[in-house]
Parts: structure tokens; sequence; C-alpha cells
RNA sequence: GGUGGGAUAGCUCAGCUGGUUAGAGCGCAGGACUCAUAAUCCUGAGGUCCCCGGUUCAAUUCCGGGUCCCACUACCA
């Protein structure tokens, strides 16, 4: 049994998340989770909140909280919402726990020990009246090489020119719009990430091979660039403070680690937490030195995340000098827009998380985000081909099918599962289609294309209808029951296998599938048997029910409801 | 600007190292069936594989140039 430790990219703290966060990093990091479970490996899957930075300071401000409550607040609904959606984490942590704080102080002694920690002294601008430090995007004032007025302290809007905030013309706060701002000097830590371009080079070139193209070019630009020294504080009080060998450091009393050191290593910091709070052993999937050697690491993130994932937190890791766990394998998404453009709270245009969930059960998004995950590049939202694809896929495809040998079967057999009859040329021709097909399912999902297995799972579904198309058990009925009892055996036992491999992306219309069949747990695994004794498997004689409706149909009506409530066309 | 990716049927996309009639799903048209959520199954129409050159016996597939999209660009997370 192999031992697999996933992680999905941590949603930030600051609101509801949209569905191209789900799409790009936790809803496939949860179908890969869920398939490799049904292999029979043993899974550990890891998420939790990122709650650090300026941007919840910020936020909680406006919700006129503190900036503990409202993280604790956010953190519940993201949860709940977690839940709704069936990601089945087996721990979502938060990177403000006590677990995160040790570790992240505990990874900045070790690298200060390396020699890979340098005080310096930057200048960033302050803001009088905001009584804080801002970061480069909170500063604005007027572009010194268009006269943009708006610009940004990072990059002018105007004209595109990357900047320093220290150069804007009268400059002022984008938190306040208070104009009482000045350069102060302040200390920062840097991590020498110069010092380990070689080790990380070395590493990257070690696992480059296993990445996608994607993957692997982010992280050669960077290198090929040059790894520039990071500075890891900032100047907030919300976050891990900043330490030395368990006391606070001198002189850095007011300051906390920037939240990209502190980010990635709640992965562990969240491991901890479950271990914490189950008995289990972290060590075991974190420290090589401590029985993680076995384990592989997959990681799931949005492209904008790579670098960070394939370069910074490795060097965090490897700069420790311990024998830390790396990541191995690494799937990263591109962006699912909105009609081709991006998602906007202020302007309404998508939906989020919470308001899905009150649209329509999971499982709708999840088939849609799946068979559509932006993988190859950007991948639109459109509600005339969510629509399509979940009234063709789910409800006529899956669900009709379902509904159809189930309750023939309760009007001609009984509801039991038929005892008579041999397999003839019919069975002979699906058995084909599931000895081709299932292996191909699993090699999709092996190899993370999820759009591919997606298309997989819909093609066997497809082929269940074509069977009984080609059996017509409704026909042999009138002249022989034992040949239309093959039939509707053989279709129950599809009906079976279709809840089975529905599982990873559509779990609660599986569960839905595989109870009315009765399909035990130890019968609901992805190590299907020769294709024959799939067909064969329901104990004959057994009693089905035919479950209730499966998906109901989006008509057209809700979807015009919904274009003019979160946008599109 | 730099780097990377993309441009294939009406729509969304597959097409490993070049080779007979370029594929899938949806949509559309016709037919079959009637167990089923007016579902399903079959058949069909429809493409100068962005443009211009080049290499080659042969290019959607390789090379150069062009046009158009998109992403990333380290102190925003």
């Amino acid at each position: 049994m192999a031992r697999i430790l996933i992680t999905s990219a941590l949603p930030y703290i600051n609101g509801v998340k949209h569905l191209g966060n789900l799409a790009g990093s936790m809803l496939p990091a949860d179908v890969f989770a869920r398939f490799q479970r049904l292999m029979g490996e043993e899974v550990l899957f890891i998420c939790a909140t990122d709650e650090h930075g300026t941007p919840a300071e910020l936020a909680a401000v406006e919700a006129g909280q503190s900036v503990e409550e409202y993280c604790l607040e956010q953190h519940e609904i993201q949860a709940r919402i977690a839940k709704g959606f069936q990601l089945s984490f087996d721990w979502f942590g938060r990177s403000s726990s006590q677990a995160n704080r040790e570790l992240t102080q505990a990874f900045a002694d070790r690298l200060e020990d390396a020699g890979l920690i340098e005080e310096r002294t930057s200048r960033q601008v302050y803001s009088i009246d905001d009584g804080r430090f801002l970061p480069d995007r909170y500063v604005e004032g007027t572009c010194p090489s268009c006269g943009y007025e708006k610009a940004r302290g990072d990059q002018c809007d105007g004209c595109g020119r990357l900047l320093d905030p220290v150069d804007l013309i009268n400059p002022y706060s984008a938190v306040s719009g208070s104009r009482r701002v000045e350069i102060r000097d302040t200390q920062h830590l840097f991590l020498l990430q110069s010092r380990m371009q070689d080790r990380i080079r070395a590493w990257v070139d070690e696992r480059a091979g296993a990445w996608p193209q994607l993957t692997s070019s982010i992280a050669y630009k960077w290198l090929d660039e040059g790894l520039q020294d990071r500075s890891i504080t900032r100047d907030l009080s919300w976050g891990v403070p900043v330490s030395r060998n368990g006391h606070p450091r001198p002189g850095f009393e007011t300051k906390v680690y920037y939240v990209w050191f502190d980010a990635p290593i709640e992965y562990i910091g969240a491991t901890r937490e479950w271990a914490e709070a189950t008995g289990g052993n972290w060590e075991r999937w974190w420290r090589t030195d401590k029985g993680a050697e076995d384990v592989t690491y997959v990681e799931f993130m949005g492209k904008d995340n790579v670098a960070f994932h394939t370069v910074s937190f490795p060097a965090t890791l490897l700069g420790s000098g311990e024998p830390w766990k790396l990541v191995d394998r690494l799937k990263a998404f591109n962006w699912l827009t909105w009609y081709g453009g991006k998602f906007s709270t202020s302007q309404k245009r998508g939906v989020f998380m919470d308001a899905a969930l009150e649209l329509l059960p999971a499982d709708y998004w999840r088939w849609f985000l799946t068979a559509n995950a932006p993988e190859g590049s950007d991948a639109p939202f459109t509600w005339e081909a969510f629509q399509n694809s979940v009234n063709s896929d789910l409800a006529n495809v899956l669900g009709n099918f379902v509904n159809r040998i189930t309750r023939y079967a309760q009007s001609k057999f009984d509801g039991r599962v038929p005892l008579e009859g041999e397999p003839g040329a019919d069975e002979a021709w699906i058995e084909g289609e599931l000895a081709q097909r299932l292996p191909a399912l699993i090699a999709h999902y092996q190899a993370m294309d999820f759009r591919k297995a997606a298309a997989e799972t819909r093609a066997i579904w497809a082929a269940g209808n074509e069977y009984l198309t080609r059996a017509e058990p409704w026909v042999k009925y009138k002249t022989s029951v034992e040949a239309s009892a093959v039939g509707v055996r053989t279709g129950l036992n599809l009906a079976a296998l279709f809840g089975v491999i529905a599982q990873p992306i559509i779990p609660a219309a599986a569960e839905s599938i595989l109870s009315a069949l009765g399909v035990p747990p130890e019968a609901r695994s992805f190590r299907f048997g020769d294709p024959r004794s799939c067909l064969d498997a329901l104990p004959r004689g057994s009693a089905i029910t035919a479950p209730p409706v499966l998906f109901a149909k989006i008509e057209d009506t809700q979807t015009a409801d919904w274009r003019v409530r979160f946008g599109g066309g």
C-alpha cells in the first residue's frame, strides 16, 4: 500500500472563494484523494485557511471585528462550505494555529543557524494616520513615468510599468486615503536564497522530469533569472511573531514573519494539528528520517503559486538542513474564467462557493468543474455550458440509466437481481468495452488528467445505454423472461459499477446509487476484477430499490434568472 | 518589455517522437426504439488544422517570420 500525502493550495481567509479557486486546487485535490483511497492507498489530505497578512487585517477592520474574531469566523464559514462541497480533507487547519507558529519560528531558527538569514535595512512607506507600514500595493500616487494619477506602488495600471512605491509622486495611502505618508527605514530579515541557487537547481533538475511543462518552465525561469534574497518579515501585528530561539527577537518586537513564509509551512502545521486532534503521527508524513521516505507528496495549486512551491518553499525546507519531505508531483491549473473574463466580487461577476451551494447540490458543480477543469489553458465558465453538461452527462446519460434499469427491475423482476440466464453476445460486447475503458480510466487518474478521467467516466456510462439498446430486455421479455433476465441483471450490475466509478467526482450521487443497489463498502473500490465478474457482482436474488431521481435538469428559466443575479452572457 | 503557453468542426476541446478518408462531447438534421427524467441508440452534415515562407518523397504535426489571445513577472495573497 502506497502512502500519498496530498495538499491543496491554502485558500486565503479574506472571504468566501469563487468557483475558480475551487476548480483550480481544492476540488481536483479532493478528486485525486478520493481516487487514491479507492485504489486502496493510504492517503492524508491536508488543507487550511491562510490567515495572515495585510488583507486579513484590513478586512477585519472593515467588518468591525478584531482580526482574531474575523479569522475564526471566516475559517468556520470556509470549513462549512468545504464540507458542503464534500471536500474530504483529513484536516482543514489554520495557519494561525499554535502548531504553525512553532514550526515557522523553528524553521527561521534553523535557517539562521545555517547562515541563510541576514538583517537588512529597507525603506518602506509608512502611513502616519493609518499607523502602519503600507505594502507596495496599498500605496498609490502619480506614476513618475506616465503621469497616471492612481498608480499603485507595485505597478502602474496606466502604463503597466513596474514601480517602486518610493518613486511615486504625491503618494497617499490606499487604505485611508491619507497623504501623511513618509519613507521610513525598517529592519527586516532576509532569506538568502541567492546562496541556495545551486542546491535548489539541483533539486529541481532531479524532480522536474516528473512535472508538467507549465510547472518546470516556471521553476526554471526563476532559477535562470537568479534567485533573489527575500524579505521574510513584515511590519504587522497579525502573524507569527519574529523570534530567535524561543524569545522575541530584539528590534523585531512589532514584526511578524511574512505570510508567504509561514503559509506553506502550514501544510506541515495542519498535519500537526491533525495529529494532535486524532492521535496520528505527523512526522511519519513529513520527516524522511521518521518514516516519510516512502511517501509520495502531491501538491495542487493555481499556476500563480507554482514558483512558491517549486522554489521558495523548497528553499525553506532544504535550507533548514533537516530531512523534510519535499514535493514529488505537482499539478498546476490555469484559471477558470467567467465568460472569458475575471471573476469579480465588486462587479457581481461570477458565482462564489456559498452561493453555488444555494443554487444546486455540490455534485452538479463538482462534475462540471472536473469535466471542464482549466488544465491545458484557461477555461470559461458559462451558464449554457454548465446547463448542457449537467443535463446531458448527469441527468440523461447517468441518471436516466440508473432510473430506467432499476425501475424496470422493480416492475418486472420484483425488485430483485434476476437469477436466471447466461451471458451472450451483447454481454461480451460490454465486457470488451469495460476491459478497455476501466484501465484507461485508472490511467487518466494516475496521470492526474482530470478532464480525460471525467470524459472516460462519461463514456463508460454511455456504453451502458448502448448495451441496453443492444440487449433490449424489454423486447425479449415478451418471448423469454430468461433472456430478459440476463439483460436486467447485467444492467443492474452496470448501474452499480457506474456508481463506483462516479465516487471521486460526484460522491453524493454515487452513494445514492450504491446504497439503493445494496453495494457494501468493501465492494466499492477501484480494484476492478475482470469485466465478467463486474457484471455479476451483485448477489443474484438480492433486493434492490430505485433511487430517487439523481439529477434534476436545469431549466432555461433557472439559467435566465442566474444570468441576471450573477452576470454572464 | 521579459518568459512561457495557446491559435484544430457553430461551441468547448483531444490529437506521443511528421505518413492512407483529422477525432470526441455538446449543438444541428434525419432515422430507430419505447424500459426510462420527451430520456436512450444509430446515421449524417460541417473544418484552407491562424497567415506567409522553409526543410522533407510527405507537415495540423519540425524550423523561421508575422498576426491575435492568455498567463506569470518574487515582498498582493
